[in-house]
RNA sequence: GGAGAGAUGGCUGAGCUGGUCGAAGGCGCACGACUGGAAAUCGUGUUCACGGGGAACCGUGACGAGGGUUCGAAUCCCUCUCUCUCCGCCA
């Protein structure tokens, strides 16, 4: 599990590293073609199919040259020790020499479209996963206990937490800006006693490590998992660096195992951390309370496992974040994301939606995704079938288990009162060191 | 941030007065021999990517990354990244 290597070389140069296979769009582009317009994304199968003809015909040109050259230069010693003009041969091979470098840049240029296509091209998705092109055509695939029936007005999380002195909005937007929180007293205690609670019972009572991974990620991690470089401007970069704040523990997570092979599989992980997003696009929405803020908590769950089985650990992964929410007794529901609906990198994805009696709906609080080999890919992640055996690429899966922000905003929304005081969930009552919030 | 040392295959480790070096040796691994079976021992084999071909196979490239010198670079030069040691600074 960790024989793990990790070898220093940024990835994304390696000249033949491509992330949607080429190979698919070579030998089943039809195929290809039908799977990425499912998701709205038409005429790159094509784009890159011309340009692979292109590049195909100049390296036969260049290694031919290259062939000849070789040959005649390892006749030189020969010649020289003969005593022989090898003055002539040079002449020749110099003008070889030209040509080589001239096909060459050409060729470069082409790898270089070639790459960019593919690392900007969606992930395929899964057979099962249902046609669709917004969240609308989403599908509900399971309910988990019941809205509660309030007794009096229930009031959003934001004038509950404000009321009580935990939350702090107006402060954090004077001392950094908008879409920032200051958590305080009882409510800071809760967002760390909720950090703990998750994590314990993904590695004490699940299969996962746990890992703290750094908050900041280079540039190359983020392109390995799929953040970059289509979606630049969701990402916060710290100035003058290639390290971006992460967008979530993902990031980090998956990258420990770039450019290795794994010795051991599965490998599962959970960890902690602090998210950053500039959500960009998404202004106006959510602008109250703890939804979407530009620096939010949560644990992640994420797993390195073998290709035949990423399947079934996607449906695990699902009951894995579940219990988070079954524990605290907070009622939610499960959709299956269709394809319109997608994360970039995903192949399929189930998120879990919290019920959150202000906006009268399911909000989502994990997002859970089977990426298959398209990380792995990108980020060259491989095991080995067996002892010896030709190393092959990993399936990789992550999901929220869970998002702390939301699930505090579930938690004072669902378990309020009519005094203006929350019940503990009784799982956090012994690290709260209190029944209710008042 | 300053000074120095280094980066080679799954791992370890030679090569670094430029040319049969894709790269010695060792370990590991695979197969075979020996054995009742195993250990030990011996033998053989064991990088990856890309391209051509129905295939056997052939070719090209890769010794941290990028560029340069050269007919030819693991070997020489430049830039960058990372690691280690010492110093400085700092939770």
């Amino acid at each position: 599990m960790r024989k793990a290597r990790i070898k220093c070389q940024p990835f994304f140069m390696h000249k033949e590293v491509f992330m949607l296979d080429i190979k698919r769009i070579r030998h089943v582009p039809d195929q290809v073609k039908v799977n990425l317009e499912k998701r709205g994304v038409k005429g790159v199968v094509e784009k890159i199919a011309a340009l692979d003809s292109q590049r195909r015909t100049l390296i036969v040109k260049t290694e031919a040259l290259k062939a000849q050259r070789n040959e005649a230069s390892k006749q030189v010693p020969a010649k020289k020790k003969a005593g022989e003009d090898v003055e002539a041969l040079f002449e020749q091979l110099k003008k070889a020499a030209d040509d080589i470098k001239a096909i060459d840049l050409a060729l470069s240029e082409i790898d270089a479209q070639i790459a960019m296509l593919l690392l900007s091209t969606p992930n395929e998705p899964c057979e099962d996963v249902p046609c669709g092109t917004s969240e609308n055509d989403n599908m509900e695939v399971k309910k988990w206990g019941a809205p509660r029936s309030f007794d009096f007005e229930p009031l959003p999380h934001w004038d509950i937490g404000t009321a009580l002195d935990i939350l702090d909005f107006e402060t954090a937007a004077k001392v950094t800006g908008a879409r920032f929180a200051f958590s305080k007293g009882l409510g800071s205690r809760l967002e760390r006693a909720l950090i703990g609670f998750m994590l314990d019972t993904h590695t004490l009572e699940g299969p996962y490590t746990e890992v703290f991974p750094p908050f900041m990620a280079s540039r190359a991690s983020m392109m390995g998992t799929g953040q970059l470089p289509k979606f630049e401007e969701d990402a916060f970069r710290v100035a003058d660096t290639e390290y971006y704040l992460i967008p979530t523990a993902e990031v980090p997570v998956t990258n420990m195992y770039r450019e290795s092979i794994l010795e051991k599989l599965p490998v599962y992980h959970a960890a902690y951390s602090a998210c950053f997003r500039a959500e960009a696009g998404s202004a106006g929405r959510d602008t109250r309370g703890l939804i979407r803020l530009h620096q939010f908590n949560k644990v992640e769950l994420v797993k390195f496992v073998r290709p035949g089985e990423s399947d079934n650990e996607l449906s695990k992964l699902v009951a894995d974040a579940e219990k988070v929410l079954q524990k605290l007794e907070l009622p939610y529901r499960v959709v299956q994301l269709c394809t319109g609906d997608l994360g970039f990198a995903s192949a399929k994805t189930y998120d879990i939606e919290v019920w959150m009696p202000s906006y009268n709906r399911y909000v989502e609080i994990s997002s859970c995704s089977n990426f298959l080999d398209f990380q792995a890919r990108r980020a060259n992640i491989k095991y080995r079938s067996a002892p010896g055996a030709k190393p092959e690429f990993v399936h990789t899966l992550n999901g929220s288990g869970l998002a702390v922000g939301r699930t505090v905003a579930a938690i004072l929304e669902n378990f309020q009162r009519k005094d203006g005081g929350v019940d503990v969930p009784k799982v956090l009552r012994d690290a709260m060191k209190t029944d209710v919030i008042s």
